[in-house]
RNA sequence: GCCAGGGUAGCUCAGCUAGUAGAGCACAGGAUUCAUAUCCCUGCGGUCGUGGGCGCGCACCCCACCCCUGGUACCA
């Protein structure tokens, strides 16, 4: 038996969940899935980012302490499992003591490791923000929110990453494996970053300034920033430093990312991996940005599409439908209310949902029972999952339904009696048990459904994908 | 400015090394009744961002330009 290990990237709670994250995470579920199908055992991992001063702050303007803050996100997140039905086996949250722990120790074995010194550091501030900010956050050299104020210049002493070091390693891993970045773009991209040169960067704040961290194991002032805290998740999750055995059964992971992840996930991590002395993870693919009728979705816009709200109109495995059907694996996609709904008709009801309910209708009345199917992967949608084209796996799929629906319109099963047309109903009842067979990753309730109905004694029942 | 991705039917997108433009949805008509006014068939619909160039021939190659998106590092 095979180990399997993908994560998602750990969003920053200080926003709601968003359709970006969940395409994020259901695309990851949908790998899971297939590779237990496979008998492979799984860890399918995701969580919270929790550290940082935006959510130090955002916890204080609330009145809260920066835990029960998390807290509260953190189970927003969590709640994302039960809507999408998502089978992740861990959800490392970065406050856990488990990880602040391994982080810690991460951070020691870089520093045996040569690759982490101290060094004067400038930090812009806008006053106005009382943040820091960073050169692409500003246009010519002024805060947008705040272009009457100054931005100052704050220098203090922290620490760094040899980043630098590991320009060469690293082109040489996107050498030496071609598909470790998908899609193949991306890796040109990285690696044309890579190539330019790379600089090091810091990986601690003063604790004074930021109390909301994990602190430096050797040095009580500083506690470590973003990349020594968030990215260590991967591993942590895994029981890293501690369960030696665990980690090693299952890493390198395949990690899920969006494209502004870019830079973080196949070269700032995988370099502090080498730093530390850990292999190198195993794949990243990396997704692009959801937006809506054209825009950035934002809270300021006002077009945020709540994953929430369509599973509560169209139902967890509609959505899920949606995210692998209709959206592009690596490139933007647009999405509108209108782009769901047509699919969600066109798709569900007048597809899958009327294919199986009028099948199901002439099995009762000849009274069919009792037929099995065998139940394999369509060998075009093991290829497509294997590259992450979730959109061309599913059309698979859709594909037997349309040549299903056509045989029954060519058969007219309604106008055959006894023996023929059992044999007619047989043959199409194999054909949606190979449908739901090939399902389950995808959409697993609906799969259940339509083979629980077709195994057996075969009834009508309500209908999948009621119109709305 | 630089780097990358994109600009193909009303919409979402396919179009491998160049060889008479494709699919799904939407729309119109027909047929059928097992089915969730569904399914099936037929049809409508494109000077392939613009202008040049090399080809017997280019959506696909070369040059120039226009437009959209993202990145341009310590933002998660």
């Amino acid at each position: 038996m095979n180990k399997y290990y993908i994560t998602t990237t750990l969003p920053y709670v200080n926003a709601e969940p968003h359709l970006g994250f969940a395409m994020e995470i259901v695309q990851a579920d949908i790998i899971a899935r297939y590779h237990r199908l496979l008998g492979n055992e799984v860890v399918f991992n995701t969580g919270t980012d929790e550290h940082g001063i935006k959510i130090y702050r955002a916890a204080l303007a609330q009145n809260k302490d920066p835990q029960s803050y998390v807290d509260e996100y953190a189970a927003k997140f969590n709640s994302l499992k039960e809507s999408l039905n998502l089978s992740y086996t861990n959800f490392l949250r970065t406050s856990s003591t488990q990880h602040k722990k391994a982080a810690q120790e991460f951070w020691k074995r870089c520093l045996e490791n040569d690759d982490i010194y101290k060094k004067n550091y400038k930090i812009k501030y806008c006053i106005g923000c009382e943040l820091e900010r960073t050169d692409s956050e500003l246009t010519d050299n002024k805060c947008p929110i705040h272009p009457n104020l100054e931005i100052e210049t704050i220098e203090e002493e922290n620490y760094f990453f040899k980043f630098s070091k590991y320009q060469q390693p690293l082109l040489d891993l996107y050498e030496k494996n071609p598909q470790f970045v998908l899609p193949d773009f991306r890796l040109k991209e990285i690696k044309e970053f890579v190539s330019s040169g790379l600089q090091d960067f810091s990986i601690s704040r003063l604790k004074e300034k930021l109390p909301w961290g994990v602190a430096v194991f050797n040095d009580s002032d500083h506690v470590s920033y973003v990349w020594f805290d968030a990215l260590v998740s991967y591993i942590s999750t895994l029981g890293w430093p501690n369960d030696e055995k665990n980690f090693e059964e299952y890493w390198p992971v395949v990690q899920m990312a969006g494209k502004d992840n870019l830079r973080q996930q196949s070269a700032m991590w995988q370099a502090m991996l080498m730093s530390a002395g850990l292999p190198c993870s195993k794949q990243i693919i990396i997704h692009g940005f959801i937006t809506n009728a054209g825009q950035k979705m934002s809270k300021s816009l006002g077009n945020v599409i709540d994953p929430f709200e369509l599973v509560n109109k169209y139902g967890t495995d509609a959505l899920r439908f949606f995210i692998a059907h209709d959206l592009n694996t690596f490139e933007d996609s647009d999405v509108t209310v209108e782009r769901i709904h047509e699919s969600y008709i066109a798709n569900l009801s007048n597809g899958l949902g009327n294919l199986v309910a009028r099948v199901a209708k002439l099995c009762e009345q000849n009274k069919l029972s009792g037929v099995t199917g065998s139940n394999v992967w369509c060998t075009d949608l093991e290829k497509y999952l294997g590259e992450f084209k979730f959109n061309e796996a599913i059309a698979v799929i859709w594909q037997l339904i349309s040549e299903a629906d056509k045989k029954v319109n060519l058969e007219k099963p309604w106008e055959l009696e006894g023996q023929k047309a059992k044999e007619v109903l047989e043959d199409l009842v194999k054909k949606i048990q190979a449908i739901g067979y090939n399902l389950q990753p995808f959409m697993p309730e609906t799969a259940e459904k339509i083979l629980k109905q077709f195994s057996g004694e075969i009834k009508s029942q309500a209908p999948l994908f009621p119109r709305i």
